[in-house]
DNA sequence: GGAACGATCTGC
DNA sequence: CAGATCGTTCCC
């Protein structure tokens, strides 16, 4: 049984949301998987793209909770974020794995049969084939892209460590990752 | 107008 | 461990 994710689960503060969305599932399509690994940006965090104010690229996370954050980057690859806190916040939390269930088979082709389907933010938006036309998608209605609970709880001890890839703020420990069983 | 720099991934 | 590759942002 899924039920989606409301709305009102992601209008806290990112760093104390991002945990929350462990377990929860990311559907697109025939794709479905389990969110293993995030991390929280905030605006007054310097490693966020919010931490200068808003911009175009960046508006979509001043806009309510619960829709997509896509941004490009390096030239080559697309990150997904799910949008957190009140309207006119600026945060978000990073996508950074998802436990690939249904759609394996699709995902395996997006990825052109290279390793790990959706073990990374910009892996996982390939395999579930994210792009710049989700921008701004309603993860919490609508039949595009979604988030949903199957009643599988958060963990209780998450793992918890500074994020990646970052060169500001590098000790913040605000990326959280399910337990390897 | 120009330059620097990525919330990454891959292949060597 | 360095290259790919280009939009966004910032500075002159």
């Amino acid at each position: 049984m899924l039920r989606r994710v409301p709305r009102s689960l992601l209008t806290g503060d990112a760093p104390d949301v991002a945990p929350l969305l462990l377990n929860k599932l990311l559907v697109h399509g025939d794709c479905l998987g389990r969110i293993v690994e995030v991390e929280a940006y905030r605006e007054d965090d310097p490693a966020s793209h919010t931490f200068r104010g808003e911009t175009p690229r960046n508006a979509v996370m001043f806009g309510p909770a619960g829709h997509l954050y896509v941004y490009f980057t390096y030239g080559m690859h697309y990150c997904s974020n799910v949008v957190t806190g009140p309207e006119g916040r600026g945060a978000a939390v990073l996508l950074r794995a998802v436990d690939p269930m249904s759609g394996v088979e699709v995902m395996r082709e997006r990825r052109h049969d290279r390793p790990g389907l959706a073990d990374g933010p910009a892996k996982l938006c390939q395999a579930f084939a994210i792009g710049p036309e989700h921008n701004g998608a309603d993860l919490c209605r609508g039949s595009g892209i979604g988030l949903f609970d199957d009643g599988t709880p958060p963990p209780d001890g998450p793992l918890v460590g500074p994020r990646i890839g970052i060169s500001k703020a590098v000790d913040v420990p605000w990326r959280f990752r399910v337990p390897v069983v």
